[in-house]
DNA sequence: ATGTGACTTCTAGTCCGTA
DNA sequence: GTACGGACTAGAAGTCACA
């Protein structure tokens, strides 16, 4: 397990815990959704400074991007509650 | 206080707890000397790659070099136990 | 033992596209 | 909505001399 795959397994796994794409997440931490997804797939060394623009955005600690997790990464999006996207602010 | 400054204190701090110099840091991580230094004085941006060799060198993880007030990482535990703190020397 | 500036090399990170 | 590639730019990685 590379550094690089433990956070891209983290930043995606708690991106679909909180149902959101890697659009939204590009979008909302204001990096480049290529960049974002080639980092999920632990093909990426990021700084820091990346790190706590992503973790603030999912709303989680930088720690919890860098710490290996015991979740599993989900495969899907959370369905049931929300059916509708367009919920921007 | 920048994210910089941040892990720059935390390397800073965590070092001399552990009573050792740039030099020999810098050594043992396989960084150089002066670029530790400009990293401990926040003008860098370090890749979590970076961060996990100091952190393995330091003997603490990479949360202790990103979270602010970390309590005094002790001096003799295995890196990832957290249960308590010993008192520096 | 550390601070700092000047420098080069390399890759983080962006922007465009296709599937 | 995501994977992946090419071409590019910004800035991190790494080296050195000297205060």
């Amino acid at each position: 397990m590379t550094i690089e795959r433990l956070v891209g397994q983290n930043v995606r796994r708690i991106r679909l815990e909180r149902g959101i794409s890697q659009e939204a997440l590009a979008y909302e931490a204001e990096i480049d959704r290529s960049y974002l997804g080639s980092l999920e797939r632990g093909e990426k060394n990021p700084t820091v400074r990346l790190l706590f623009r992503i973790a603030d955005v999912l709303q989680c600690t930088v720690p919890d991007l860098v710490t290996k997790s015991a979740a599993p990464v989900p495969k899907n999006l959370p369905r049931g509650r929300k059916s509708k996207r367009g919920q921007g602010e």
